[in-house]
DNA sequence: TAGTATTTGTGATAAATAGCACAAGATTTT
DNA sequence: AAAATCTTGTGCTATTTATCACAAATACTA
């Protein structure tokens, strides 16, 4: 019996671009695809490839390779890409009308299904095909929806509040984008998008390479 | 001689964080800030803390705590957040958009100088301020602006193409928006932001938990 | 002043992750 | 049918990252 121990956070990640070039390597008719090939469309080594696979269960064929549709079937059970997720987003600036209508998301099985927004000049506008709401209404609209994730696309200052209000609206799974530290119970799962932070790092390599050249 | 060894990326990616509550606790007057404190904030162990920002130096004194202005600066510096960034953005979709206008980036020192879309009813448009141009004057307005940096915000299927054009332009630092694997000489800096990705680990998640509970 | 409470910086340890290398399975070639 | 070539899965090792725990420094208290 192996015991299906929890799977490694780095390889949990990289799992997702393994299905999407398993998706492509498939829509061009290949049916069986190798760890070193997978690993270069990827860029990650091979032996990476293998390793993170095996954590699925023994998917491969010694001295074949992987069957490419074998594999993203499995990937995408094991991703829970097949079952449809419900999402709101709080927030309907730029960044919650560009996540609004992301199509990368649809793929991989997430519905928005409506905004919010305090400015009464958005709300009962649609934006790529939503609705936008007041936020007082969250928990009205989002409970009869049954909707279990919340992505926070607004200001720092006001994501806590927004929060807040999701947990009382029923929302487990919250993707946040305000760059900010976020308090909420153990029981939600909190996953940061941090595109200032990642700004700062950027920008950290790039003074540095500048230092690099004449 | 502390000969200055390369910084962890883990560390790397929680020193805009640190920055970003330094900050706070400056506006709101505190002088001093303990690594206890700011850990609390920033949602990171007090030990932690602590070694990311030996790395910077010997900043603290023990039994006091951190000076807030000093490690703000001293982080500032080393990020190279005063330094003034140039960047444009390849495409002007939804994304490109929420990326042109988003204000979090102008406080880190990040200006975006451009748009480039192929669509002509973008073309000459203004964004955010920013103009829209046609793509295949990248070169030409990249060039003579002395643009470093690139963000990508266009379709999967033709990033790799804009990414060329980018490299062309003199381009060093690309931020790569679009869910692929993208293919760049080792002199050019490339940061993958994969929202597609993330979310699939996501839906990993809500599986899973949506599974514990009744 | 002596004692207590904080707090840093870091050596040492633990945990997590990546990479290597090879036995064993499969296919192709000669 | 034997040899050569691929390819997987994985035990082992190396590397990276996180955590612990404590000496040394400072501040506060009585």
């Amino acid at each position: 019996m192996t015991r299906a121990t929890e799977i490694p956070r780095p390889t949990l990640s990289r799992l997702p671009i393994y299905y999407r070039w398993l998706m492509r390597a498939i829509d061009e008719g290949e049916s069986v695809i190798s760890s070193q090939q997978l690993g270069e469309l990827a860029g990650i080594p091979a032996a990476q490839v293998r390793k993170d696979l095996s954590h699925l269960g023994e998917l491969g064929q010694a001295g074949v390779g992987y069957d490419t549709h074998k594999v993203a079937a499995v990937l995408c059970d094991f991703l829970g890409l097949m079952h449809e997720k419900q999402a709101i987003v709080v927030g309907a600036g730029n960044l919650g009308r560009a996540l609004a209508g992301y199509p990368g998301f649809e793929r991989y099985g997430l519905k928005i299904v409506a905004l919010f927004d305090n400015d009464p000049s958005k709300i009962g506008r649609k934006i790529a095909g939503k609705e936008v709401f007041a936020v007082k209404r969250m928990a009205d609209v989002a409970g009869r929806l049954e909707v279990r994730m919340g992505i926070v696309a607004v200001p720092a200052e006001q994501a806590q509040t927004v929060v807040d209000q999701m947990i009382d609206a029923g929302i487990t799974v919250i993707w946040n984008f305000a760059p900010t530290h976020l308090q909420v119970p153990s029981s939600v799962l909190l996953e940061n998008e941090d595109l200032a932070a990642r700004l700062a790092t950027i920008s950290y390599y790039m003074t540095r390479s500048a230092a690099r050249e004449p």
